[in-house]
This record gives C-alpha cells, sequence and structure tokens, in this order.
DNA sequence: ATGGGTGCAAAGTATTTGCACAAGC
DNA sequence: GCTTGTGCAAATACTTTGCACCCAT
C-alpha cells in the first residue's frame, strides 16, 4: 500500500494543481485505443475511470483490490464490470503507453500516478513508510538537464528522480525509539 | 545483469576515485561480525573477497554465478567455499547492515555497490539497457539537503538519487531504429 | 559441546503468459 | 463472424524461510 503525502484526503486538491488539457483521459485512452486497432472494454472504461477520479499513487494490488470493491458494492445491478488481476496489468502497461499514466518503480514493486494533465515533478520517497512526496523545483529542472547533458543522457518523457530518505513522521518514531525519556 | 559505465575494464581505476579508510574492508567486515557475536565463515570470506575485489554494481544472481564459476575454476583444490543462494541473500543484508555496502533498487531488483571507502555520489540509470552511470555534483548536493529539509526529509546514510532516462548508447538506437536511411 | 551458519527445497510476492471462451466492431 | 480481449491458472523471476545437518568458537 503506498501512503500519499495527504492520506487524510485523498479526493482533496492535487498537490501540484494541474494543466489544462482539451480532453479527458477517458477521451484521451479512447482515441489511444483506436489509433492502435484496439477495442473500448468495460474492463478498460472501469478501469480508467476509476484511475482518473483522483489524483494518487498506488500498485496493481491496490488497483485490483478496489476495483473489486467497487464491483461488489455496485452488485449485480450497477452494471460495473470486475476487472481480473491479469486485465489490470495488461491494462496498466497500455495506460502508460498512451502516456496517461507514469510507472515507477519503489523497493521492489511498480507504482503508479498520473501523467497526462499533471506537471513534471519529482518525489521524494521514505524507506521506512513508504510514503511519496512530489515536489517541485525549476533548479532541479536545470541541474537534472545539465548532469543529463554532460554525460549524454536524453530524458525522454521527461524524468524519474526519486529522492529516498526518511519523512518526517518516521524520523520523530526514530528519535522516540532511540530515547527512552519520551516512555516515562 | 547490470552494465556499469565502462563494462570494458572492470578492474580499471573507479569512477570517482576512493576514500581513504583505515582498515580494508575486510577487517571492517570482521569487526561488525565480532561486535554482533556472528562467526567468520569460509562463505562469508569468500562473498567479502569478491565484492570488493572490484568496484561495480551487481544483483545477488551475478554475485552467485561468479562465487560458483570460481569456486569451480579454483577446483577441490583450490579451497574456496561454494556460497548457496540463500547464503549470499543473507550475507548481502549483512554487508548492508555493516555499512559496507549499499543497496538499491532498480527496476524490480535489488543492486549492490560499495559504500565503504567510497564518496557520496547519485546515479543516472538508463530505462533501456539497465547502465547504471555514477556522478558527482556539489550543486546536487545542496539542492537536495534544501529540498530534504524543505519536507522535512532526512537523508541518512546519505541520500539515494536516481535519475532514470536513456543513455546515450541506447538514445542513439533508438534514432537508428526510427531512421531507416541508416539501413540502406 | 553448542549455538550460530549453511544448503536445500519449499513458500512467498510481484508480474507475465498460454489458452479457451467471451465480446466489441 | 472475425478478431481482439478477458479470465483462469500455470509459469516466471526474485527473494525469504523452515529445517536438518555442519562447523567456528
Amino acid at each position: 500500500m503506498i501512503q500519499d503525502s495527504a492520506p487524510t484526503n485523498p479526493l482533496g486538491p492535487t498537490p501540484l494543481g494541474h494543466v489544462r488539457v482539451s480532453m479527458t483521459p477517458q477521451q484521451r485512452f479512447e482515441e489511444y485505443l483506436q489509433s492502435k486497432g484496439k477495442r473500448t472494454t468495460q474492463q478498460r472504461r472501469a478501469l480508467i475511470d476509476h484511475v482518473f477520479a483522483r489524483h494518487s499513487h498506488f500498485d496493481a494490488d491496490e488497483l485490483i483490490e478496489q476495483l473489486n470493491d467497487k464491483a461488489d458494492r455496485q452488485g449485480a445491478a450497477g452494471g460495473m464490470a470486475t476487472v481480473s488481476r491479469a486485465t489490470v496489468y495488461r491494462s496498466l502497461d497500455e495506460l502508460v503507453e498512451a502516456g496517461l499514466l507514469r510507472k515507477m518503480t519503489l523497493g521492489g514493486r511498480s507504482v503508479y500516478e498520473h501523467d497526462y494533465g499533471y506537471p513534471q515533478h519529482d518525489h521524494l520517497h521514505c524507506e521506512e513508510c513508504d510514503q511519496l512526496v512530489e515536489f517541485r523545483s525549476d533548479k532541479m529542472d536545470e541541474l537534472c538537464q545539465q548532469v543529463a547533458d554532460e554525460h549524454g543522457f536524453r530524458l525522454p518523457g521527461g524524468r524519474r528522480l526519486i529522492l529516498t530518505g526518511v519523512c518526517p513522521e518516521c524520523a520523530a518514531k526514530r528519535h522516540r525509539r532511540r530515547s527512552p525519556l519520551d516512555l516515562i
């Protein structure tokens, strides 16, 4: 389970605002599917609707669980398709290929976030609790580009930069563990 | 298989030089083992000798393969212990805990590099060929610290920053693929 | 001798794939 | 109807773990 930086407000405003785009993710996905001769299925629709309902980081397992919960809650009447594990993995690849999602690897598993309609940014990752915090820095943009240039690296589709450390909450826990006085 | 930036010269000078340390990695590991009441076994010795014989990035599988090759080549006479898969994984954890190795996750698997006697640095990672290039940047040091501070993150034991993109070689291949003229 | 260490094989975890059936177009 | 998509279950890749035997102290 990926912890976002504001886990108590999953439906709140996105941390970094958003970029104006002319199509909804749904429309863009449909366009992508058509251009590839692929079909618009109930599963693909259910998946993209769910994924773009809110801005958060997630992995395949969370998504599978959430989709199945949702389908269960709506019951047979809701007409909501269930989506199998294999289809979720296959669809996530398509959404990445379509430029709608961005994939990154964090401590052994794949984590996804919105790419379409969302600005370039980097991440702070807490290695203790897995929390993922987004940040923007113009200086970082420049510096990354400079470093990449020096080594001939291209950063197509935007870079992926992850700064791993320990978040404030976990740092506090660590400190507490080391200071028995707090327990008196 | 992890590609290092200078794969043709595995025994050459380390990319970023090294830091003077008062103990060899072997000595330091032995010290760590003793402090933990652990034992100096043939397997642990074979492993640390091999790992610190040259500066490179590696994963568990490569290490297992290399150790077994080495033991085979030396034959029964060489007295070189074989090291099982499980022991390699267990020992790598110990070397990380001892501060001798640094572990990072790259595209789904764990990759290790020297930490002891090696300066702080960051990595460029090619997402096509998995090549890993080290770089040093004072500006990056400052900027990372600043970003971390702003978000209350601590970067204990040195940060881990990975900049993912496409290396010069893979960028060239990509370009070639898109330019059929090159094939005429 | 004795408690930690090792090897083996089995179990986990995350993801991919082959194939028969279902469903868009 | 024809082809793509889906679900299932098996396969794969990487890592961890239980346990009986081994060996460093």
